[in-house]
DNA sequence: TCCAATCCATGCAGATATGCATATCAAACT
DNA sequence: AGTTTGATATGCATATCTGCATGGATTGGA
């Protein structure tokens, strides 16, 4: 029989340990405040209470914002791997709940999300109004270790162990133009007659550059004179003549704006995935929309 | 710039997941409310709330206890991981607080505890008002890692690589039984006299046991008919006539109800120590304390 | 230099959680 | 079977925390 444990050192309030993370993280009271959901005096009080507790001077309080000091830099490691410990916790949580009933949270690309999710959605909440659903539509690849989302859409093999992805399909991706801008660039008939065209790139890595090269083209960064930071920005300039612009040909195709660049190109395909965390699978809710999901984008 | 993260997987009551693993490892709400200085129906409302908030069935209640349930075992490994991260934030924020006033928690054995820390607390107490201390007076050899205290003075090295120890000195054991008892078994001269007198036993492992062999004597098992469970108990039936014990000389010498047990025989050395975990050697209160018990046990 | 935006600190009313006392219950012991 | 012990639940007064509204301070730009 072993001695009664003393746990006089995780007496401190957790809580406070949380704000303090999620504040040193976030950079600001005000901007933990919004990703926490809660008022910004809370979070100040909260910290203030835990440097009370511990007797140490976590932040500096520098003009409009807060700066860590060594000691709180010191303290945040292990309130990150709190953290870490925290998001494992809450996962398992979500994987052993057995209710059907729930809020669930869907990333997806900006298109996907307007586009192609909606009728799937209004079936989901046919099939079992009891779900909740949120729809994350962002551009950069969600991140799921932080639960930004508890299925994510994906146009690439997730490298992460921890998750579990299922290839939907793959999807016929074709060039997009204005009439106007094809009229101007000489109605292409070759994917030679590309090569000072006019792209709209969406990431700065050289990803579709080289999609695009591996189908006969020879393209150079200086044919991506534009950046898009996101799907519908792209569209709208292709739309406006802006430039040349690449997309599911289901999508596009029924755009009366545009037309086919090359119309008779083999398309470029490339995969749909179905992603979530591998916790999350023992889950009956996640488990049912996975399924729907992978169903309805077959 | 990065995307604001998603807090929903830290969204939940930090609190309530401590309550949970308290109470999952004191193995009641009763005794997790006495470890954490709280109120049971706080801890146990605590405990449900997080169960509604997780929507899961994390104990089971079966007659007069808990019992955890699979998905509730499932969970403890993560909080479990979250606790021993608070341990750590706890640890390093008392080893970063450079203020001198504060509680301070000394384990030592009975017998130090009793008689030789007083004086010295009595002189910290005088140099340094500001500091409170607490002593825990413990046989078994007090569990650092879960903080039962901040410094721990001990009779072997510590082999944890999270502690710092500083070996004290040596001190001299010698045996000592009542003069009543000596004249029973007849005065032995020779550690070979000592081959069928009692001795009082202190751990059930055979540690003094062999300490005596190789000074010369031949003990067995049937020598240690009697075993205490603390110093003081020991030391009362030695007082008393029920067998010989083993003492630091400087505090057997000057007890007048028992003498020494072959008074020229060269005494048993064991040594001092002084541990205290590793972050805590950045604390100036702790440095203190721990610096002035070296001086005062040299 | 002034203005606007943004952030942290404070006061106060209402919501929430806590602790105490107590009821209730199950198991072990006589 | 009755009693004792040690456990979990419940009611209620109180203490604490939270959120809203507001004030004060600083930065960046017109």
């Amino acid at each position: 029989m072993h001695i009664c444990m003393d746990w006089r050192s995780v007496k401190f309030d957790w809580n406070k340990a949380r704000a303090f993370l999620v504040t040193a993280e976030e950079g600001s009271l005000s901007a933990a405040a919004r990703a926490l959901g809660m008022a910004q005096p809370t979070l100040g009080r909260q910290v203030d209470g835990l440097e009370q507790e511990l007797d140490i001077v976590l932040f500096e309080r520098v003009g409009r914002g807060l700066k860590l000091t060594p000691s709180g830099l010191e303290l945040l490691d292990h309130v990150r791997a709190m953290g870490d410990a925290a998001s494992k916790v809450s996962l398992t949580a979500m994987g052993q709940s057995q209710s059907i009933d729930g809020s669930i949270c869907i990333a997806a690309s900006e298109t996907y999300a307007s586009l192609v999710l909606p009728p799937i959605i209004a079936k989901l909440r046919r099939l079992e109004p009891g779900i909740t659903v949120e729809v994350v539509a962002s551009n950069s690849p969600s991140d799921l270790r932080r639960r930004e989302a508890d299925i994510a859409i994906r146009n690439f093999r997730p490298t992460e162990p921890d998750l579990i992805a299922k290839k939907i399909r793959d999807i016929p991706a074709r060039l997009y133009a204005s009439p106007e801008y094809l009229d101007r660039i000489g109605r292409p008939k070759l994917p030679y007659d590309l090569r000072n065209a006019d792209f709209i790139n969406l990431d700065s890595t050289g990803m579709l550059m080289n999609g695009l090269n591996t189908m006969g083209m020879s393209l150079t960064k200086k044919n991506f004179p534009v950046l898009a930071e996101n799907y519908n920005v792209m569209w709208e300039m292709v739309k406006q003549g802006v430039g040349i612009g690449i997309l599911d040909g289901t999508i596009g195709d029924v755009e009366p704006l545009v037309e086919r660049v090359l119309p008779d190109l083999e398309p470029l395909m490339f995969p749909i995935w179905l992603v979530a965390h591998r916790e999350l699978n023992t889950s009956r809710r996640i488990r049912m929309v996975f399924d729907l999901l992978a169903a309805e984008l077959a």
